[in-house]
RNA sequence: UCCCCAGUAGCUCAGUCGGCAGAGCAGGUGGCUGUUAACCACCGAGUCCGCGGUUCGAGUCCGUGCUGGGGAGCCA
């Protein structure tokens, strides 16, 4: 017989005479001649309870069915005799598939974050992992349904890189070579040695790709791993994160600035309209603003500040910030949180950014001083997305690099996208988990990935 | 990488001025109950993060290391 999943049954408007449910034991309560219990198979945040009644023939064992057990169950569903739930199953045969012994790390009670993730292997058969990665699936879904819809192309650039300057954060080192005797030449490794013939490195964005791709096939966008060996020891930072990353052709800055805030509006909306049960643990155990925070974003139209007027703002304020304020210095953490948090009150597009904090692919302004850059800023979580116009004048690109004293050689091929049929272009970067994040209120993003890397840690 | 905080039973934590190592939950046993974080009684459970120091005596004070967390920088 084939099981039928718990989520299914729940939603049912009629009972069945038999069926098969397979799960793990949440819960077990002993009444005088049967027991009470609840199984969890990871499609629903709820469970369902079983009467396993004392005349079954091996009622002793199920007396013995402790947290974390597996099980199957086949029974009738039929109307709850108690309150709490609408479905039960009268159990017909209860098969213990493995027991767990009292050893089982997940009690029935709450844990904390921390001590969950030292047993990441386990933490998603919790209510609040589970339910967070079940929004992670859908949300997932959503990135695509989402691109699909509106014409967009789903690309899948490459994940070993041959440059080790695509950006200007650290690469984690790809290599086949033994360390304790690499090849030397005049105190400099030998790469031509190693298996590409050349420096390999983990991608940190697939942007470049991607450019090449939209002035292809149009609109495309990328959805995968992504990889930055920063120390950085943050709530907000991993090793390896994933990344979506639309690249549009014959789009300017302010297309770029509409597709973000569409998506991030659109993307929250699904995971509203698809995921009830799971976004409601959220709102209620995890931060109970979730849902005023969810709302304003999807219901407000985002402010877009060049990035001169956000100074002015700030210079403005009154505040005393740490850090300075003026033209030409980057933003802190603590400039844009008073921007979201206090200020406007809401997500904040800041765009037009001096020209010499940002690379050289950004398109250079007719003012000459600052580019079509745009970053999204959202309440709590900071910078979202970071995205541009691209320059696609070869000339004016070309310039940047020297003036950054970058080596142009091992971006032939991307200049060569501006010798042949160059046009205006624009995309983004999005922080999956980071979105996230902003949909679940949790606060750290090593509890949105099913197995964090951060600096010092790459255990399961 | 820098600053701050924490580390005590399987988990969450308390531990006063430096003087016998504690509670709740979990687990075990028994009882009660269409229960639902069930309830009641009893029982077992410790490298007080490691190393060194001060002291008659250190979970407690000092130094150092490790691990975890928060903030900052960098960024998505």
């Amino acid at each position: 017989m084939k099981r039928t999943k718990i989520n299914l049954l729940l939603e049912r408007d009629a009972g069945l005479e038999d069926v098969l449910v397979n799960g793990w034991v949440r819960t077990r309560r002993d009444a005088k001649t049967f027991s009470f219990i609840e199984i969890n198979d990871g499609s629903a945040l709820k469970n369902i309870q079983v009467i396993a009644d004392a005349t079954l023939p091996n009622y002793d064992d199920i007396r013995k069915l402790s947290t974390g057990s597996a099980v199957a169950i086949r029974g009738v569903l039929a109307p709850s005799q108690g309150g709490g739930q609408k479905w039960e199953i009268q159990a017909k045969q209860v098969e213990i598939i493995s027991l767990a012994p009292e050893s089982y790390p997940l009690q029935k009670k709450r844990h904390t974050d921390e001590f969950l993730r030292t047993i990441a292997h386990l933490r998603p058969r919790t209510n609040k992992y589970g339910a967070a990665f079940r929004i992670r699936s859908e949300l997932s879904y959503a990135v695509h349904h989402y691109f699909r819809e509106r014409g967009f192309r789903y690309i899948h650039t490459p994940i070993l890189t041959g440059s080790d300057c695509e950006g200007a954060g650290e690469m984690f080192r790809v290599t086949t070579m033994d360390l304790a005797a690499v090849p030397v030449i005049d105190k400099h490794t030998d790469y031509s040695a190693d298996f590409f013939g050349t420096e390999a490195n983990l991608t940190v964005s697939g942007q470049l790709s991607a450019e090449m791709f939209a002035l292809s096939l149009g609109d495309v966008y990328t959805f995968g791993p992504t990889f930055r060996a920063e120390n950085s020891n943050t709530r907000r930072h991993a090793a390896e994160f994933w990344m979506i990353e639309p690249e549009m052709a014959f789009c300017d800055l302010e297309g770029n600035m509409d597709l973000g805030e569409d998506l991030i509006k659109h993307l929250i909306g699904f995971i509203m309209d698809h995921c009830p049960d799971d976004l409601e643990l959220f709102a209620r155990f995890v931060d109970k603003k979730l849902r005023g925070t969810l709302d304003n974003i999807v219901n407000s139209s985002f402010v877009r500040l060049p990035y001169r007027e956000a100074i002015a703002i700030l210079e403005k304020s009154g505040r005393k910030f740490t850090y300075p304020v003026s033209f030409g210095l980057d933003l802190q953490t603590e400039h844009e949180r008073f921007l979201t948090e206090q200020h406007f009150k809401k997500p904040v597009i800041l765009y037009d950014y001096p020209k010499s904090i940002k690379p050289f692919y950004m398109r250079v302004n007719d003012d000459q001083e600052t580019v079509a850059a745009m970053d999204i800023l959202v309440p709590s979580i900071g910078e979202i997305i970071g995205g541009s116009q691209r320059e696609e004048r070869l000339a004016v690109v070309e310039a940047r690099m020297n003036e950054m004293n970058m080596e142009k050689e091992p971006y032939w091929w991307y200049l060569e996208s501006r010798m042949y049929g160059s046009v205006p272009h624009s995309g983004f970067g999005l922080g999956f988990e980071r979105l996230l994040m902003l949909i679940t209120g949790i606060s750290n993003i090593r509890d949105v990935i099913p197995f964090p890397r951060t600096p010092g840690s790459i255990d399961f």
